[in-house]
DNA sequence: TAATTTTGTGTTACCGGTAACCGAAAGCGC
DNA sequence: GCGCTTTCGGTTACCGGTAACACAAAATTA
């Protein structure tokens, strides 16, 4: 592999000299500076970073640890996480954790071990702090992304979970619903805590009656279809009375798992049955616009999840966390119908 | 941040035998290794693995160079490939080309100056040897994924888009159609040609004419609505005669701009013209499977091309170059309709 | 018990850059 | 033409590991 010093004989100078032109620092005369690009040309140099990062204390590059990219909620915040990084010189290594503690706790070992400058994670749930707080001692900037867990100070982009679910439940009130079920995710996850406020109080404020056997937890990611089978059953046959006309479906695989569930048990969406969820079931959005959705802006998550991050990794004046939280967008399509 | 030799001072013995420990390596006295274990625990040492690559030489990282992992088909691929990666012990850079050559030719830059051990890429057009040889001359191993390109030579994961395409078509010719249209993607691209050569070889096997006006190239990825729109305008009204009755988009992108602009125009499908294509179209067909698909093991071509890749790095003794093929399974849904 | 091997650990040098320091040559003011 | 300031570029040491070598102590063999 050519090296610098390589260059450095080649044109004969020092390879601090060489170093000096690459980096554009120092006064260099441009002869001299022409022999040495014509050097580094010639023999197709380009510098080694682990060496410069090893008296530079910089890596610039940016650990990103999400549940799945292959989810498409995730895969868009990578996107707009990995844009904005080039955008400002820095790389990004991904890491999938699925829901799993170990496997986030062994990917933040990964990321030490590359000492990345910065980390931007969806933790898997409030114990993530302790991996969080392994970062900070090491130095190393970390920036929430989607979810925020207990007693962490610092940067975080999140959607606004709580008024998307807000909304979305108005709508369905709109709609002339009375009867309002939530599948919700794990509630270890604060995006399904925040979702289960917001259902609870919009229901609470308009005096509709909150049935305790309305709300079931299931996964977010891996939903075995038999699970959500299970709940569909479970709340259309409990008390005919009150069989709910709707569902809050927690996000975009819970609702399609929802549908699916519903069709399996001979229930229309939605003449028999409404139902709404967060996130954006792409890509039938652009041809068949189906579901009710509170839509988030996950590039955007992932952008200004970088911005900040790269913020703090250089060291740019910041008083104090930013808590970005993004609305949602709520879009009426063809998942409800009025009572 | 903490270094060996901090661990090496706290444990009162030589930086070389704190490494020995680490690396599991030569003979260390139990209570030595204890020593030196506690130390490491006690400050919270992680390896600093810039400074290792120093060394050996390896980073134990590989490049991922994509079209865009917000598409799922690529995102499936990132997947499978940082799946086995991390088995495998290495890390993941992503990348993102957008199918532009510049771009691509800048993070080829990048995987150079990171000193990734290897490279995963799905070219952009035939034109990427160049990049590729330049990985070659660094010595670093490239596998291509999805796609392959004029002259080179070494392993590649991709689909069979030529038999693909076949069955594709003998499946509309099953159900009567005579009058066949391709919606291409660029063809620079190995697939889009390959995926043409399936299409006119059946026709032609069958008899079948092709018209010059039935082929239509557009982009893979960013398709335009109006691009989709007028080429499908220029289809139904060229030639009542010729009208098609079927139309293969050549990947479920086209498919899904083709199927919004037959919507509006007024074409509905499958009853007025039926539509097949490459790749699922996900996640709908989890609950309302409505393409006719010729459905690609994405995460097999990340996870298979990692797995080659890695044999290549570490030098396992690989006698030539493997092709590999995965064929394509075919769905036959809804989209499609006998005549 | 002496000779030989094995075990356990330290020393030195180097991987490829760059910060810090230094000094010769050139430019400048008077 | 003398002293002072720039300009330009070289030398040295260090970043955090590890390979290669060295060597004393312990274990094994003859």
């Amino acid at each position: 592999m050519v090296t610098i010093y390589d260059i450095a004989k080649k044109a004969n100078v020092s390879p601090m000299t060489v170093s000096r032109v690459i980096n554009n620092s120092g006064n260099i005369k441009i002869t001299t500076r022409e022999k040495v690009e014509k050097a580094i040309k010639d023999l197709g140099y380009v510098p080694n970073s682990a060496a410069r990062s090893l008296t530079s204390n910089k890596t610039k590059t940016l650990g990103l640890i999400l549940t799945d990219i292959a989810n498409p909620f995730f895969s868009k915040i990578a996107r707009g996480a990995e844009d904005a990084a080039v955008e400002l010189g820095y790389r990004v290594l991904i890491a999938n954790t699925d829901e799993d503690f170990e496997k986030e706790n062994t990917y933040i070992d990964m990321m030490l071990s590359a000492r990345v400058d910065g980390v931007l994670i969806a933790p898997t749930s409030d114990k993530t702090i302790a991996q969080i707080n392994r970062l900070k001692q090491h130095n190393i900037p970390v920036v929430l992304l989607d979810r925020t867990i207990k007693d962490f100070a610092g940067d975080y982009v999140i959607g606004d979970s709580y008024e998307g679910s807000r909304k979305l439940i108005e709508h369905l009130i709109n709609y002339g619903h009375k009867n309002i079920a939530l599948i919700n995710g794990p509630s270890n996850v604060s995006t399904a805590r925040d979702r289960q406020r917001g259902y609870l109080e919009t229901l609470k404020l308009n005096d509709l009656p909150v049935h305790e056997h309305y709300i079931s937890e299931i996964d977010f990611k891996n939903v075995q279809s038999g699970d959500a089978k299970n709940i569909i059953q479970h709340l259309m046959n409990h008390n005919k009375e009150k069989r709910p006309t709707a569902i809050f479906a927690a996000n975009n695989f819970i609702a399609i798992s929802v549908i699916q569930a519903l069709k399996e048990l001979g229930f229309h969406v939605p003449q028999d049955i409404s139902v709404v969820c967060f996130d954006e079931v792409e890509p039938v959005v652009y041809f068949d616009p189906f579901f009710t959705v509170a839509a988030q802006p996950a590039n955007q998550f992932g952008r200004i999840g970088v911005q900040y991050l790269v913020e703090r990794v250089e060291e740019k004046k910041v008083e104090k966390e930013r808590r970005i939280i993004l609305p949602p967008d709520i879009h009426i399509r063809k998942s409800t119908s009025k009572i």
